[in-house]
RNA sequence: GGACGGUUAGCUCAGUUGGUUAGAGCACCACGUUGACAUCGUGGGGGUCGUUGGUUCGAGUCCAAUAUCGUCCA
């Protein structure tokens, strides 16, 4: 056994070169591997894959923290525990940042490169980020089974993708319908919804005028309809009105009504203008509508200005009454709404759209135009006509492509559909009858209502990079020669081989669905005319397999049979419904079962202004900079210190200078600059935004958060204990017959220990990190750090008390790094190490030898039987007695150095409890106890305080500040005034008497006399000391 | 418009079933550095818990209303 000396250990744990040696151990070692072991219970998790877009920012490191937590305490449980490590291809985001560059550096499209050129770029990127990305989970630790890392777009996942695409399509799943696509004219593809944002801008509301065609007498010779988008009127089919405006009128107005009821106060008066204006409506414009009404039914017909189409007007109840002018244009190619009404009514529908934005033929004179220079055109002309009724100034809800931040033009495409009324149902009903359980329960609510809304998903992206559709199709003039196709398809062998199913899309195409890549059937389609579907599938179809396809499905493997379903998925709010939902429903359909019994919904970490952190906004920090700057460790308590239930994470942050280390706050100004100017130095750094070679000249800052500098102190803390217990360990050994009582202080150390392991076992397995950070925190510091190895240092120089102290002492330093290491898995692994060259036996309870890694330590099993409460309570008289010495040193300015002595009035058997424990006092406080009685010497000039079951007299004779003392004494006095008042109330109040509990009287009583007690003390020493 | 969450010390946040004087870290003040740790130690000052009303012997905690901020979904 070799103990160091102060010299051989450092005091800072060097975290920059041995958490890379550390983690490269641990690899080396497989301590992250799992593999299917029957002897063994699984514990798995499977990775939110992160996209492979950009780098991980602070909210990655925060939800991987928390997982590799659970990973690590699971393992040291005796689990088989997995890791499922991996990443996603995010479809459109990563398609898009790519083409962004291209742009930006090589001024191409895709189209100039071709969609193979294109997705070898973007296999590059990701190859690119995918390093970058395992790089910084590993520098912070994350124990993944590495050997298992997968890819959604990789060829496993593809076979998944398939193997599900092909049985929804075979189960009548899937189909092809229409729908309003978000075009995005920049980056000429469809957005899906969850990639438009909403902005408010100002518009106008006009009013349009289309000709009857023939009027008879009587009736109008103009249909007036208001549109926010004039241009759409160049793909109008018809225009509708409500086949009964009277009864729907009124049917408004009885909602409006019921709605004034429910109102609140506040509410009312708007809506009593509204009813109002509806009086109104009712009065000028109801008898028009209903001749409108009749009018459509006759088949009466409108010629569309400018276009000079015949349009017919048509009756719809889409038509409200109470909106615009009582009637709708109708344009089925750019509205939903629209469509169904071109349904209803088998109107045709005229797309005006070209991809990139201009309008097509069909927009006659316009043809080759933007849509906004031919919003202008057509009210120029419209107005011309003289058909232009009147213009009112509008706010609009425009919908714009978070991607390119362009504006979206709505139209209606062919596109491909999951069916979710059964799927959605599933996961449902996972969720409520408790097969998966959600953590903290009120994101169910968002769960189930999403899935309850039952939406089929759209699925096809108009994308190059991702899964592309497996159907192959034909479309013919007559369902006869689409019918004769299938039956020549149904005939082939791939067929009866199960490789290939076969449907018609009403009213005549084809669509073959083939199970998996087969060049050979491929050949064979197109040579009977088929073509292959040009779009990918939504990303987050692969994702939503991610649980089972990570583990070999559709092949029944062993690990997919031992360690499905996973454990646990730990993942943001944001993607419940995208994609836990998507996992629940598609583990079900697949393999059928849910893929997590567990979800726990981590907080979000937003900037110092509240808003969430992301790259675009140029607020995200890379945990690297943090590492750097603290340590793996610290970034790690840090984010689980923070990790509370209800509340978001709020963290201002700054760029640290690289010239002069002073900290420049980030701001809304500067936080998306290439370059910023120091503070204090004034000299210029870079940041994440530096682009141009003149930027990147500068050295760049990294941005940093002070919120990790409490875990930082902690694990400074936390070395220097262990390297404090690792010095003086000489002369250690577990063996030797300890004596047969504890004294008090090693009770009480045990005790919390035992305390302690319980407690931040069961709030982990809560996933309530900041609760188990601050157990562990408060033990570690308060307890273990301020009192015990305090209390140690007198004993250690004692050899009569030495043995035994040291064993307390190594027991409680294991037992501590153990509950430690999820959190803290570098430091804890260093220590330990450092532990391991001086003795591997230092738990008393087990008598085990402990392991070569930490990573591979069992879980501390609490003693049940060191748990005492009364010594706990025992103990907080010493720790209220040296508190008490502590203040009056300090108000009276007693040099440190300088020793004191007081007298305690007390029990018996307090003075038998707490006189052994002087030497701690001497120790902790420099104070030297004279006397221990009832009926102590109380010296001649004293500071007396009173706590709970003791008088306290301090020796002043020589240090006397009566001022000091009076004061300190007129203070508590006031505070104790204040406090009686309170408890007479209480205890001469009537109804609290005869209402409350009587122990509650009872201990309000107690605690009364006591105050009562120490008033007259501290009046009594106000008169002496005033007499000095 | 709907759902959910926040509002407690200068800042960032805890506060379990309602029960002594509402806690922590940072910041602040005073004192302290010849071996665990100044990324430290000791002590101190500082909040009446967004607002209003209610239930209760007793409310930061339960209920209602209201203000305000945020998130998600329409």
């Amino acid at each position: 056994m070799t103990t160091p000396d102060a010299l051989e250990i450092p005091n800072r744990f060097d975290f920059s070169t041995a958490c890379k040696e550390i983690y490269q151990a641990w690899v080396d070692q497989g301590c992250f591997d799992a593999n299917v072991n029957k002897d063994k219970k699984p514990f798995t998790i499977v990775i939110p894959p992160p996209n492979v877009t950009g780098a991980l920012h602070l909210g990655h490191a925060l939800n991987n923290t928390l997982q590799d937590v659970q990973i690590r305490m699971h393992r040291m449980m005796g689990f088989e525990a997995l890791w499922m490590p991996g990443t996603d291809h995010a479809g459109i985001a990563t398609q898009a940042v790519v083409e962004r560059r291209l742009k930006e550096l090589e001024n191409k499209t895709r189209h100039d490169l071709g969609r193979d050129k294109l997705v070898e770029r973007i296999w590059q990127w990701k190859d690119q980020y995918e390093a970058r990305i395992l790089g910084q989970l590993k520098s912070m630790g994350c124990s993944c089974d590495w050997r298992r890392t997968r890819f959604t777009l990789d060829d496993r996942c593809a076979q998944a993708v398939r193997s599900t695409f092909f049985d929804l399509f075979s189960k009548s799943l899937i189909y092809r319908g229409k729908r309003l696509v978000n075009w995005d004219t920049y980056l000429q593809t469809a957005v899906s919804d969850d990639e438009v944002f909403t902005e408010t801008v100002h518009g106008s509301f006009w009013h349009l005028q289309y000709p009857v065609i023939d009027p008879k007498p009587g009736e109008p010779t103009h249909v007036t309809i208001a549109t926010t988008r004039p241009e759409t009127m160049l793909g109008d089919t018809a225009v509708a009105v409500h086949p009964h405006p009277t009864e729907a009128l009124a049917r408004f107005e009885a909602g409006l009504r019921e709605k004034w009821n429910d109102a609140s106060a506040k509410d009312r008066p708007a809506i009593e203008s509204q009813l109002e204006l509806l009086e109104i409506r009712r009065r000028e414009l109801l008898p028009q509508l209903e001749l409108l009404a009749q009018m459509a039914k006759e088949g009466r017909q409108l010629r569309l200005p400018i276009i000079g189409r015949v349009i017919p007007l048509v009756a719809d109840e889409w038509a409200k009454p109470e909106m615009g002018s009582g009637c709708v244009k109708i344009t089925p190619a750019h509205d939903p709404n629209d469509y169904e009404v071109a349904i209803r009514c088998k109107l045709p529908m005229i797309n005006i759209l070209n991809s990139d934005g201009t309008v097509n033929e069909n927009a006659g004179p316009y043809s080759g135009l933007t849509m906004s220079k031919t919003r202008i055109k057509v009210v120029e002309e419209m107005d011309n006509l003289g058909l232009l009724a009147k213009t009112e100034d509008h706010q609009i809800e425009l919908k714009h492509s978070d991607r390119s931040k362009t504006p979206i033009e709505p139209y209606l495409a062919d596109q491909w559909f999951v069916k979710m009324d059964q799927l959605a149902q599933s996961a449902m009903d996972a969720v409520n009858d408790g097969r998966v359980k959600i953590y903290p329960p009120r994101y169910a609510n968002g769960y189930l209502d999403w899935l309850g809304e039952k939406r089929d998903w759209p699925v096809g992206r108009q994308l190059w990079w991702g899964h592309q559709i497996p159907i192959w199709s034909r479309s013919f003039d007559s369902p006869e020669q689409a019918k004769s196709l299938k039956f020549q398809l149904e005939s082939m062998s791939e067929r009866s081989a199960g490789l290939m199913t076969v449907q018609i899309e009403e009213p005549a195409t084809v669509h073959a669905c083939v199970r998996q890549s087969d060049p050979a059937l491929e050949l064979k389609l197109h040579s009977l005319g088929l073509v292959r579907q040009e779009d990918v599938l939504d990303t987050w179809f692969s994702s939503a397999l991610w649980p089972h396809s990570t583990l070999g499905w559709p092949e029944k493997s062993p690990e997919l049979e031992y360690f499905y379903p996973t454990n646990v998925l730990i993942t943001s709010r944001d993607i419940i419904t995208l994609w836990v939902a998507r996992m629940v429903l598609m583990g079900l359909n697949n393999v059928g079962e849910v893929p997590f019994s567990e979800v726990f919904i981590h907080p979000k970490i937003l900037d110092g202004y509240g808003e969430t952190m992301s790259k675009s906004k140029g607020n995200g920090v890379d945990p690297i900079d943090v590492i750097d700057k603290f340590g793996p460790d610290a970034l790690r308590f840090g984010l689980s210190w923070l990790c509370t239930e209800t509340q978001d994470v709020r963290m201002p942050v700054q760029y640290e200078c690289p010239h002069c280390e002073a900290k420049v706050n980030q701001t809304k100004e500067n936080r998306q600059s290439p370059t910023v100017e120091c503070d204090s130095c004034k000299k210029t750094f870079s940041t994440q935004w530096a682009e141009s070679a003149e930027d990147k000249a500068h050295p760049k800052a990294p941005v940093v958060s002070d919120r990790f500098e409490v875990a930082r102190n902690f694990v400074n803390k936390l070395w220097n204990a262990s390297r404090f217990v690792m010095m003086n360990l000489s002369g250690y050994s577990l063996a030797g017959q300890s004596s047969p009582t504890l004294p008090l202080e090693d009770q009480w150390i045990l005790s919390q220990l035992a305390s302690v392991t319980i407690k931040v076992e069961s709030e982990l397995k809560q996933y309530r990190y900041a609760e188990a950070a601050r157990a562990v925190y408060d033990f570690a510091w308060d307890h273990f750090c301020s009192f015990y190895v305090e209390m140690a240092k007198p004993r250690l120089q004692d050899p009569e008390a030495r043995h035994q102290v040291q064993r307390v002492l190594a027991h409680v330093l294991d037992r501590m790094l153990r509950l430690l290491h999820p959190i803290t898995p570098f430091v804890t692994e260093a220590i330990w190490q450092q532990l391991n060259k001086i003795t591997r036996t230092r738990d008393f309870v087990t008598n085990e030898t402990s392991t070569d890694w930490i990573v591979r330590a069992p879980w501390p099993v609490p003693n049940h039987e060191h748990i005492k409460p009364e010594i706990e309570k025992q103990f907080s008289h010493f720790v209220a007695l040296i508190g008490a010495v502590r203040e009056i040193r300090s108000r009276q300015n007693i040099a440190p150095k300088q020793q004191i002595s007081f007298s305690v009035k007390c029990s018996e058997e307090m003075r038998d409890l707490l006189a052994p424990m002087s030497k701690f006092l001497e120790a902790m406080a420099n104070a030297r106890a004279d006397e221990w009685s009832d009926n102590p010497v109380i010296p001649s000039v004293n500071a007396a305080v009173s706590i709970p079951e003791m008088d306290v007299y301090v020796d002043l004779t020589q240090f006397i500040d009566v001022a000091a003392e009076i004061s300190r004494n007129e203070k508590l006095l006031v505070n104790l005034v204040k406090q009686i008042q309170g408890k007479e109330g209480r205890l001469s109040n009537e109804s609290f008497v005869s209402r409350a509990p009587a122990d509650i009287i009872e201990k309000e009583r107690q605690a009364l006399a006591d105050l009562v007690s120490q008033r007259r003390a501290a009046e009594d020493a106000i008169e002496k000391l005033k007499k000095l």
